[in-house]
DNA sequence: TAAAGAACTTGGAACGATCCAATTCAGATA
DNA sequence: TATCTGAATTGGATCGTTCCAAGTTCTTTA
């Protein structure tokens, strides 16, 4: 009733009715509607004005069939759930609709027969470049696949296999050896730290600092301090009821993520710690909301907003000249320090 | 170097080229990619083989121009810093994607001339349907004149003018009176509201229903005790701030979302007072971080990833019956009671 | 006055698929 | 043997652009 309407009988209007309703050939149109300086002004404008007095709208797709070119490109996201991945995604879509792109975006949430499924997709779209924040356990075959396939691929955060990719990347372990550092600058020596164990580099990366951060300093990690959870907000609520219920308990705690350190301050809150004060607690990662947080917590800022649009301009320089050697950005973290992190108890 | 390669010299694989490789025409290659039952067996097996030799990608492209179809769905959103929105957009994605569609999508950042600029690129580029979370102050016009252009438009949270467009939305005023309500029965009388003065129909519901619940209820509104700040956790901070200095000092406030209340908990907090004993916080929206918050937020849950997927399902309705009279899905919000909001100090 | 050049403009062949009408070719039927 | 049938296959037009080589005016120059 209310919907298309109009357009239900003149299927579209196209470069050629333009160019019949403004006296010339669709050759002119083309070159108009491309601004070429070859075609005279009043022309031009001619052209322009039966363009809008018939309400034509451009067909990228024919364009780019012809053209062989496409100005979208693919973002393939692993965790939106995840504020660090919804800061890099803003930061990455940011820089490349400045550029005049437009992203095709998918979700992968994890699971690989989606990742599959949406790449394939984006390939047969002809994306003219692909950005991945590749999936656990994505297997490097696929990156190698798709890399095949000659659309330039920026690889994000995890690096499946060792191939020569484009990658946007970060310090990990040089980011939970600092944070680690700091706690135990605060004084504290039993140092728990929440995260995976065996969830790929990532994961491993981070725990090696901490690690590496207490060994150095003359502290031996014992083993139940490295308490296995899940990487969300739930994981960190079940990491501080176990760190609760150690005999010797520990009076701070590295968190694997921001995600999972706002689990933390919720479960701490409900038992009547109060963070920075009782309990340190740290995160990782740097998303906006560590700011505002109950306490503001201390955190390695990762700067994904940032990140994301390194990737960005990392694709566009890639599109720019592909034949470049593999370009590879490692972030240094910074440590930002807030109140969570205050000393241990007397 | 390492980038495209093989790729390089042959610009493509095309259908014909699987056509001479399998010693067939091209049309019966493309009833094959289509699993038409007319191909024989062993010829469908034959053509796929080759397909796969010659390591053919299907041109969607080229397809979309002849059939004038495409299975890409723009969504467009006005702000993805708000979880609310990000959860949102996982929500309709994860719809599209298990319905075959892939998504275009772009942040807008509240800013017209990019909502412009991408819903045009959108429309250029044919995406089958469109999910459109509106910019503030978006012109009734721009959505008319998008909806004339034939593609299907789903609008989703805000509703500029009133047009006859498929529209997701909820029941802001319902929820501010619930949460008012819930605050006044657990014993306060002076409620700050924090939130937008003036800035457009939601903010407007939502202050109403704050103030309805109040004079129902007896209580007269002191002006100051409507605080204007902008809808973010920095927001929040100074809403408090300004609620803190009050001479008569509320004892609770509502806030315009979740994303203000996440900031007054840090603000709260670092004046020494525990939310939930010491003064009351409420938000809206129901993001999955205010399960974990410190301490956990009561809210209204407005369940983003349902609205999302709500909005993906309405846009698919549409596509399979453009001429159905406009949808309309009008989400009542539930109350969710946490620790947030406990009785005013004796 | 003819030739050369500049400034525009244009026809028609791509691009890589779909789709329709037409063709081929067994095997069945008369 | 001639005709019919139905399954399997195919040629060629088409979608809406771009792009190239070529065409048309109109000035300028020798």
């Amino acid at each position: 009733m209310t919907q298309p309407q109009g357009n239900a009988k003149r299927a579209s209007v196209t470069i050629t009715d333009v160019a019949h309703a403004a006296g010339v050939s669709k050759s002119t149109v083309s070159l108009v509607l491309q601004g070429s300086p070859l075609i005279a002004r009043e022309t031009a404008a001619r052209v322009r004005q039966s363009a809008i007095a018939l309400g034509y709208v451009y067909n990228r797709r024919a364009a780019d069939l012809r053209r062989k070119s496409s100005n979208m490109v693919g973002i393939v996201i692993n965790d939106l759930g995840n504020p660090f991945f919804a800061e890099m995604l803003v930061g990455m879509e940011h820089r490349l609709v400045d550029a005049g792109y437009i992203s095709l975006m998918a979700h992968t949430d994890e699971r690989l027969d989606v990742q599959e499924r949406v790449l394939t997709s984006m390939q047969e779209y002809h994306a003219a470049g692909l950005i991945l924040c590749p999936a656990f356990d994505t297997p490097p075959g696929l990156l190698q696949r798709t890399q095949h396939s000659g659309i330039p691929l920026v690889i994000v955060v995890r690096e499946p296999g060792t191939g020569s990719y484009d990658f946007v990347g970060a310090n990990h372990e040089s980011g939970t050896f600092e944070v680690t550092r700091h706690l135990i600058g605060q004084g504290h020596r039993r140092i728990a730290f929440l995260g995976r164990i065996g969830g790929g580099p990532v994961y491993e990366q981070r725990r090696t600092g901490y690690q590496r951060a207490m060994t150095e300093n003359g502290i031996a990690v014992v083993p139940e301090w490295i308490v296995d959870i899940p990487p969300t907000r739930e994981g960190g609520r079940e990491g501080v009821r176990q760190v609760l219920a150690m005999p010797v308990r520990p009076t701070a705690a590295v968190c694997y993520n921001d995600v999972v350190a706002f689990g933390t301050l919720g479960e701490l809150g409900e038992h009547g710690l109060v963070v920075g004060r009782d309990f340190a607690i740290t995160g990782f990662d740097g998303v906006a909301a560590t700011a505002h947080s109950n306490p503001p917590l201390t955190t390695i800022d990762m700067r994904p907003g940032e990140q994301g649009a390194v990737a960005a301009d990392m694709l566009l320089k890639r599109l720019a000249d592909p034949a470049a050697a593999p370009l590879r950005y490692i972030l240094e973290p910074r440590l930002v320090v807030r109140q969570s992190s205050g000393p241990p108890p007397a």
